[in-house]
RNA sequence: GGACGGGUGCCCGAGCGGCUAAAGGGGACGGGCUGUAAACCCGUUGCCAACUGGCUACGGUGGUUCGAAUCCACCCCCGUCCA
């Protein structure tokens, strides 16, 4: 009986994880925990700057949970300290030095968006900076005479920037020490990450069992590609989805990806089996939009409630399969004040509403019929636009309700 | 410190005195087709109440010229090689 409920916890666990380290391993401290009755305490580390989660962060959040729901003990930990010195990964430019009020700020932020996901009562936020504050010059001396340069070096972008004759600086082999310490000082069992952080979930490994420790189990999660099915999900490809966005945009954007990325948002961001959904798509007369939506319907719940979720379904419903206009009470609505005649013109309203940026803009999409007032096609780009209330359409899915009064 | 090569629109990249708001590609946006999918076809892609008009734009600042992204000077930045 109690290896059948480790058997659904490991394949839980492992749904969608690029790889687990080392090789049962992570059954080993199951099975212990299970035994001894203690659970395990599971970390992951995020960086202190960057708040605006999207769901790309979310499948890391959501593995987190699924220990969670398993009864061992999560701890989110925020890189403070770390983020000081700045992730190599990353090779860009340099941190800013963060206030500790921006730092309780960003904190504040995470516990808003990822008790969305994960339950409050049974999450610990940690901050580096509590422990790694206290270090002597000699505790880090010590640490560092843990790891020798040619290891370091393994690691792929230091290797690749050492063969490439770029800089590196002495201090950037001490993120990956302190943040091996940081396994260390939690007496962490299982350390998650995205697979980009696999050499520094190993090396923890190693400083764990120098310190005495049993070493941790690692688990990396890939990176979640974003909107446009190639590059990974960031906020500055703007290919992403973020967890603060109303249910209709994150419907509407989830509804709007390909079918072979929708398979891999499955994997990573359901909790419906794979296995389920690839009969469900091999099915008689199947039409991978119905997935969708079920996909859309299981991730806006997830972060604004079913209320919200099947709002947003049936909205989305209306307004494109049945092709209806937005219900106008749910619509946003903007007030335009015209002066004078002038100021009525079709593409300055546009412009002063921001459903465009420019007149120019708006000439170009009148030109190319994308624009519609109150369901009608604007034909002409010199059209006025008559006072009173009239529901903007550019393209597919801008819509504005647009009061045009005179300014009194 | 020395020797080369280079900085062009959202990105890549051509242009090397007027025909250049700047080829071509990518991306993005829009239209068509659809399942707001993919693929495909077509169009748009600096701003301005906007004609064979005006303004802004090719790293920066000056200069040469009737005219400069294109030539000259200085400066800044980035690559490659040498020390």
């Amino acid at each position: 009986m109690a290896s059948s409920d480790i058997d659904t916890a490991i394949r839980i666990l492992q749904q969608g994880a690029a790889e687990i380290l080392p090789d049962g391993a992570l059954r080993a401290r199951l099975t212990k925990s299970l035994a001894t009755g203690v659970p395990l305490t599971v970390k992951a580390g995020f960086d202190p700057t960057a708040p605006d989660l999207h769901l790309g962060h979310t499948v890391v959040i959501q593995k987190l949970k699924q220990f969670q729901d398993f009864g061992h003990n999560v701890l989110f930990l925020i890189g403070d300290f770390t983020g000081l010195i700045g992730d190599p990964s990353g090779k860009s430019e340099t941190r800013p030095q963060l206030t500790p009020e921006q730092v309780r700020e960003n904190a504040a932020t995470y516990e808003r968006q990822i008790f969305k996901v994960l339950d409050p009562t049974k999450t610990r936020i940690v901050f580096n900076s509590t422990w790694t504050r206290d270090l002597t010059p000699m505790d880090l001396v010590r640490l560092m005479a843990k790891q020798t340069v040619a290891r370091m070096l393994e690691r792929d972008d230091f290797s690749r920037r050492f063969r490439a004759e770029q800089p590196i600086s002495i201090h950037e082999f001490l993120y990956p020490l302190l943040q091996a310490y940081d396994s260390v000082a939690l007496k962490a069992d299982v350390e998650l990450g995205g697979t980009d952080q696999k050499f520094n979930l190993l090396l923890a490994r190693e400083i764990q069992r120098d310190y005495g420790l049993e070493p941790q189990v690692a688990l990396m999660m890939p990176l979640l590609e974003g909107l446009d099915g190639s590059q990974k999900m960031s906020k500055s490809l703007g290919n992403y989805v973020g967890i603060d966005e109303p249910p209709l945009d994150m419907y509407g954007k989830i509804m709007s990806i390909s079918d072979e990325l929708m398979k891999r948002y499955y994997e990573l961001l359901s909790d419906c089996p794979m296995e389920e959904l690839r009969e469900r798509l091999a099915a008689e007369g199947a039409n991978p939009r119905d997935a969708k939506r079920d996909l859309a319907y299981e991730i806006v719940a997830r972060f604004h409630g079913v209320d919200l979720a099947a709002t947003a379904d049936a909205e989305w419903r209306a307004r494109f399969t049945e092709r209806r206009a937005p219900d106008p009470d749910r619509m946003r609505t903007s007030v335009y004040q015209f002066s004078d005649e002038r100021s009525r013109w079709i593409c300055t309203v546009m412009k002063a509403t921001g459903l465009v940026s420019s007149t120019s803009e708006a000439r170009r999409l009148i030109l190319a019929g994308a624009v519609d007032v109150d369901g009608v096609r604007v034909a002409a780009v010199d059209e006025l636009v008559t006072e009173g209330t009239h529901v903007f359409r550019v393209g597919k899915h801008r819509f504005l309700g647009v009061s045009v009064v005179p300014r009194d």
